[in-house]
DNA sequence: CATGAATGAGGATTCATTCAT
DNA sequence: TATGAATGAATCCTCATTCAT
């Protein structure tokens, strides 16, 4: 019983201070973020913070995570669903530029991690990106076998559409007055799935 | 005459800073890059950095500005160039691709200048990356004009080709042996190229 | 009735929390004692130890204190009883040696009191060693007016002969295989018995 | 040229800073030995140690082998020169007791590094002192083999000499008026040689 | 022009201690 | 009594920047 209730507020606190963070990246980049400045943010005092998180790197780590997880949730059901490969393919930037349409903040988050990922790879640890990377090319290469692709690197253009759904979230962010999220992400998979089919191009 | 030699000798001091903290970066990571280090590379005292540069970040800057620069200088004159719209595009990814594979060490650059343009942005200062996405938008409006391609947003296609050859780049790098340049950069301007295309794919 | 009941369990929790200081210390070193740990060690919350301590101060040296007495009492039995002051002095270093061979995780605590003592010096106030090392002066003292041993500075031999015995308490902990605890103990007795009789050693 | 003022510069800093750490160690005990005491007592920045120092380690391990390289010296000449057995050990104490009476300060130094052995000691990692008591055992080895001293285990006695040497500068440096060097010195000398002689003890 | 010693603000982390429950 | 969340001073260390030579 209070067992719970302790663990309930713990989660609650990690919860703020993971918003605190966030919001620090955002305001001040990712240089920016100091124990300090997110102790400050979330009104409590420095070292509470190592009450919560061991490390520095594992707030930041946990924050991520906080915040990328609903995202790569949502991607994953997505690939590892019934629909047909062109389909996935096709819903995929909207699940992908929408979280980020929701979730503003976590944009500069995403930028984080894809740096953090440069590091990493040294150390050859697989981070949620590459899974997903790896998970898209999976499908691309079903799309390749059922014929509905032509035949090309499946790891190559998976990394493009990505980045390409990336690139449009973050012209979004930066235009004042974004159009339709819709028809933002029906051209990037529009464009993609024209440029992968195989069959009658050259008539 | 001697202002000449004086300002000469100063320009290869500069360029030798530059080269010295491209080094550092590739090396120890964005994190890395103190003045200590790149004083040290370049075998020269610390204190006589600021001789040269006002500041870290003018130093910063300057190198991200010279180690992009020739690129910059290529991607302008490919689309300034006589070409059609759908070669400038067909050759665009090569051009891009080539340039980080023949200076492995600028595609860290690149990626620290991303992450610092995020705070420009804020600044409204605009940078060579914007200026060069808007070129590319333009060639890609004088293809929606010719007919080339259907009519879609350029600027936001602009951005999506730009970061599908970095994510090339990037994928590139990561890989042990990746394979033929020419057939990555080709994949790149295949997949838009159709991807843009007018009508005539559907029948 | 109540009042003894209660007393006595909070003399158990203090012996508790002693023996867990001494397990942190022996553990951890030194520096490795805080609070957090001691309180971890023996099972309670952090803020519980301040029901039975002051201070960080007053749970070390109550436990410095608690270690060190039945030490001290048996010294204090063995110098204040009936013996002749070399049959004192003979058995002295057995007692002293036999007592850390029994406690080994006393040891360390010995040591940190010696060191916290210098701190102490300064202001004076009469530490037990002191107060052993006294009346050790005394018995030496002794031997000397009864012919036993020849004159000499008595504080200084008594100082010498303990700081000896923790010496070889030092050794013995430090060798793999130490060999009899009779014998090593019989070698400091032996060393400061001749070292200290009156002349006719040389005829 | 230029490169040897330089170097004899920064050794007088060094030294400098050597002498800073030597008075917060005697005046706030090991404990109270930080960076920025260090800093203060020479009259220099936190930060300008560690253009001497890599460490606060550093700092340390330094200052403790610049206190005590003379001793060493001192003790290794005098072990290793061309005396009996006895006469050196008769002259150990004066040595190693002369020492700390004209530097004071150093004892503290002494003490501190006695107990960074502790944990060194684990590390299997010789120290200073530990390579002294063995010199120290391999004349007392001479010594028995010579027929000058009796049969026992050298590295205990080794260890019981040099602490009881340190009891008594102890015991002098608490003592307002101490008396002579030579005769405590002489004192502690004449202990042992009886203590440790062969022959005639039991008529 | 060049040097490099010195600076000091800033950042991560630890830990004794308090206090509301 | 007992708890444990919160605090904030203290500590080690880094690094951009300045300035006397």
């Amino acid at each position: 019983m209070k067992e719970k209730r302790r663990a309930l507020r713990a989660q609650m606190t990690r919860a703020g201070l993971h918003a605190a963070a966030v919001k620090v990246i955002t305001r001040e980049g990712p240089e920016g973020l100091t124990m300090d400045r997110v102790a400050e943010e979330a009104g409590l005092a420095k070292g509470t913070l190592y009450l919560y998180f061991k490390n520095k790197q594992d707030l930041v780590e946990s924050t991520v995570q906080a915040s990328m997880m609903p995202l790569v949730e949502e991607l994953h059901v997505l690939l590892d669903g019934p629909l047909a490969p062109e389909e996935k393919l096709r819903r995929l930037p909207l699940v992908h530029m929408g979280y980020f349409e929701k979730h503003r903040d976590f944009y500069r988050i995403l930028l984080y991690e894809r740096n953090t990922v440069q590091a990493q790879c040294r150390r050859r640890k697989a981070t949620r990106y590459q899974t997903f990377l790896e998970k898209l090319a999976g499908v691309i290469r079903q799309g390749i076998r059922s014929g509905a692709f032509r035949s090309m690197d499946a790891d190559n253009v998976a990394a493009m559409l990505a980045e390409a759904s990336i690139a449009m979230i973050h012209h979004r962010l930066r235009t004042e007055r974004p159009g339709s999220l819709k028809a933002d992400a029906a051209l990037v998979a529009e464009v993609f799935l024209k440029g992968m089919t195989s069959k009658e191009n050259r008539p």
